[in-house]
DNA sequence: GAGTTACGTTCGACTATGTCGAACGGCTTT
DNA sequence: AAAGCCGTTCGACATAGTCGAACGTAACTC
């Protein structure tokens, strides 16, 4: 681990929470002398990674990573056949639709299909949930045990509302049933008010690489089996898209 | 400048251009050891900004930039305000509507708004555009001065179709104009069959913070006087939002 | 309006830290 | 079965980053 780097990373990591903040805050949150964490903030301002206000001096991120991420988002394979399928669940479903990948604890949507209803709702690519508290997550983490070993060793289950499942032995459960069922449910235990249904993404080498589902209100629960199957048989067209040679794969 | 930190974001810029690179020929491309780019690239992946395949071990942006950028987007003013403005600027016009940001030489899109007419549209949020072949890069260099000059001073006028404007003198004319008029346009300068229409945006300080524009199809040209008034207003009303005494706001 | 504080930035010495060459081991190719 | 390629690990060296102190500027106070 090379220091200087992940002395940046952590910066953009810290400028991520707070959205704006003076040099003096960002060193004593990163515990570093000023003058270290002026290097480190010139050098990613020199590739827009960061700017700084005219004004007040502070720093925030800069377009150079909005340009970052949407490369990432083309070179994936996952999402370019997600957007097809997405666009059929939410048509069958009536529900918007998210696809998204596991990084950590936490699961990012790569794609984001609105409720076909006409209605305006902010695009949600980008956004992250923590894993546990998320239908996506919970079909992802149910398919790659080392990574949900380590969640729930680990002390990073933080609750998000009253449902939040934070309880290891709980949520190990859970993921049991998910793995059985190749389907996972959350309702209400990353935002009050909403549910989710997922199922999850293989390719080729058999890996979960992402996880497909509605997200819906709460209170129209429990969604139709018919629904259910929808969300199964999108995430299975999609991992057959990408090389998968059945559905679901067990790990191991 | 700090030298392993300006390393690292030179690997995630040629792993922007080049989706996926193999360690040695990411060492080849950027000249260093082997082992070099092999630390840096493992601190990386440690923090979710690169990942290696399973497989083949080439390396890939990560998730963790997809992260980045959506929390940029949501740091900025710009972008809240832009949205309701375009909304009324695309059902106006009729066409599609961008929102930009300029780094250095190229213009970010950060805000887009599909054509009204419903049919299924690329989002382009992220997608980059070289300043000087788009409407909303002229919008922003014209009231820029300082950019300007770099850009026209330096070697850096990529041509990117058979209208791209590439000699200084003629584009710093258009730069000109399009001070006098608050308006740039463009025609088939980026993309053959596209063609746009933009104006610039201040904040309180009387900078130029953005554009905003419409991105139509070249046979459509030209535009109504009511479409380039539509233009202006939206640029002008985002403008006041932001704290702009007035619009537009010439620069010195 | 002078004194004071806080902040971003610059500078230079020290040494901790990243760099690089060489060697290892797994995989594919011939 | 051997040779080549590639990603990775290791350790010595010296470069390059770090940190404390000093500077200049702007805001705040009395």
């Amino acid at each position: 681990m090379i220091q200087s780097v992940d002395r940046a990373i952590r910066i953009l990591g810290v400028l991520q929470g707070a959205r704006r903040l003076s040099l003096s805050d960002l060193a004593t949150r990163l515990d570093l002398p000023p003058s270290t964490a002026h290097g480190i903030l010139k050098t990613l301002q020199a590739h827009g990674m960061v700017v700084q206000d005219r004004d007040s001096n502070r720093y925030q991120l800069g377009p150079a990573v909005l340009k970052l991420g949407n490369v990432y988002l083309d070179t994936l394979e996952l999402r370019s056949r997600a957007v097809t399928w997405s666009e059929e669940l939410g048509r069958r479903s009536g529900h918007a639709v998210r696809t998204g990948v596991l990084t950590f604890d936490e699961v990012v949507i790569i794609h984001h299909e609105p409720r076909p209803d006409g209605s305006r709702q902010m695009p949600e690519v980008g956004i992250v949930i923590p894993a546990h508290a998320s239908a996506l997550g919970k079909a992802l983490l149910a398919f790659l045990p080392e990574q949900a070993d380590e969640l729930l060793a680990g002390d990073k289950l933080r609750s998000m509302t009253s449902e939040t499942v934070i309880d290891p032995v709980v949520l190990r459960k859970q993921l049991d049933e998910v793995a059985r069922d190749a389907l996972a449910t959350e309702k209400e235990e990353a935002v009050l008010g909403e549910a989710g249904v997922a199922a999850p993404i293989f390719d080729a080498s058999g890996t979960a690489v992402g996880a497909i589902g509605i997200v819906l209100p709460a209170v129209d629960w429990a969604p139709s089996d018919a629904t259910f199957a929808a969300v199964r048989e999108a995430a299975r067209n999609i991992s057959r898209e990408l090389g998968a040679s059945r559905w679901p794969i067990q790990p191991r």
